[in-house]
DNA sequence: GTGCGCAGCGCACTGAGTGCCATCGGCCCC
DNA sequence: GGGGCCGATGGCACTCAGTGCGCTGCGCAC
């Protein structure tokens, strides 16, 4: 839970010299020089020369993990992992310097990208988890939460890196939310109103209608039919 | 084009040394050895031990860019991706067998999970390229493209290590299918039938209805009113 | 003081990946 | 047939990431 100074400036000596020389030229022994370290003390701190890149996002993982676990239980789900996701980038946002320099790295370096795209994935496989248990015992529950899960990091990616590519200037929020609210409505997150008090344990199946808006009605009817009977049976 | 015996000899000693030992027991010097070849060879032909494992996604993936490539101006394009899709889970199915075996080893070797990540997200990549060209314009075009693409993926994953988890017994194209309707359900592909020759530019805003099967009719009326009514502005 | 534990350090080692050059076999041209 | 070209392969040496092990120095309890 301490921040020891020798990990920062590990942190700090590479970032240095990656920008400055470029990732893949330098090796660990010259952050090491830099830092005025032990070449082994490197590889406490960080398993890898790529973990450098993303220092804290074994606490970010295990945050997000958290807030997830203590959701009470008649929390949205959808809901929920939006605000976790909104809560990921409030995050990157808190150091918007290093947060622009770390995606320059990472858009450059191939190596830098698969590592990053580890990390996203267990951000995703943490949200999916938590929609696998909401969704359990509903039909496609595993499929939904699965879909449900990439679109929502796909909108948190898409927000992020268009306020990352504008140098991490102006607010990081809306767009996330504008972004993570078509996900909501495309899922079908009815909004808090009239008719949420129905019991929750019955509404196993579900009919998921999407029209435009300003449709004629006769295709509304349409897609009302199609979807009752194109339901499979469980 | 043609196939090198060398290079299929290289997998096929691979892949008998990874299953009996593991992956990371498995040095590159006793690959070659089995396989009887210079220890050069092998990263002429694999630019690096993992790639040994994915040892036709290139051209996978070149023939899914194509087939995006060849699409006709009039395709729909939600549709044209999953199709795309659906022809990446056809060529895990021609070798269910080797299929199954790499799927045993890259879910218990982190170090395959990150290069099968690389993989994966190239196609997601691919399959958006595409979409953002076909939504250019659309109002959040690459915020769909790019979410679509995700939720694409992750069903067809979802269906493929289904089917793989069941060592690859099956059908996995009703599998795929179901999952990739889930999909176009949600991001509101209509049937091609009656009504799909309306301007498509204007299908800015969605309305979703969700209700609960076998509800009453006057349900179904009063969610409809109610979500038209209750939707954003904008 | 003495023993203990811990954080860092040095060193040697494995193994992936690369650059360079030698070799060998086919193949064209004369 | 001979000579030269070329692509594929093999061998070798090198860099560098990552690991195991033992040593040292320092704080701390007893």
């Amino acid at each position: 839970m301490t921040k020891p100074p020798m990990r920062d400036a590990l942190v700090a000596a590479a970032f240095q010299l990656f920008l400055e020389r470029g990732y893949e030229q330098t090796t660990v022994d010259e952050i090491v020089a830099l830092a005025g370290v032990g070449r082994r003390s490197f590889f406490r701190y960080f398993p890898s020369k790529e973990d450098v890149v993303f220092p804290d996002h074994e606490r970010c993982l295990a945050d997000m993990t958290a807030y997830l676990a203590e959701s009470p239980e008649d929390t949205e789900p959808v809901e929920r992992v939006c605000a976790a996701a909104r809560m990921v980038l409030l995050m990157y946002a808190e150091n918007p310097a290093f947060s622009v320099q770390r995606y320059r790295l990472t858009k450059k370096v191939p190596g830098l990208r698969a590592s990053e795209l580890s990390v996203v994935w267990r951000y995703e496989r943490a949200l999916a988890a938590f929609l696998r248990g909401r969704f359990a015992g509903r039909t496609d529950g595993m499929l939904r939460a699965d879909v449900i899960a990439a679109a929502v990091v796909a909108a948190h990616n898409n927000a992020l890196r268009s306020w990352l590519r504008s140098d991490g200037q102006g607010d990081a929020t809306t767009a996330v939310d504008h972004a993570l609210d078509y996900v909501k409505a495309a899922f079908g997150t009815p909004p808090p109103g009239p008719g949420g008090n129905e019991p929750r344990q019955e509404t196993e199946d579900v009919v998921v209608l999407v029209s435009r808006r300003g449709a004629p009605m006769w295709r509304v009817v349409q897609e009302i039919e199609s979807a009752l009977t194109n339901q499979p049976e469980n």
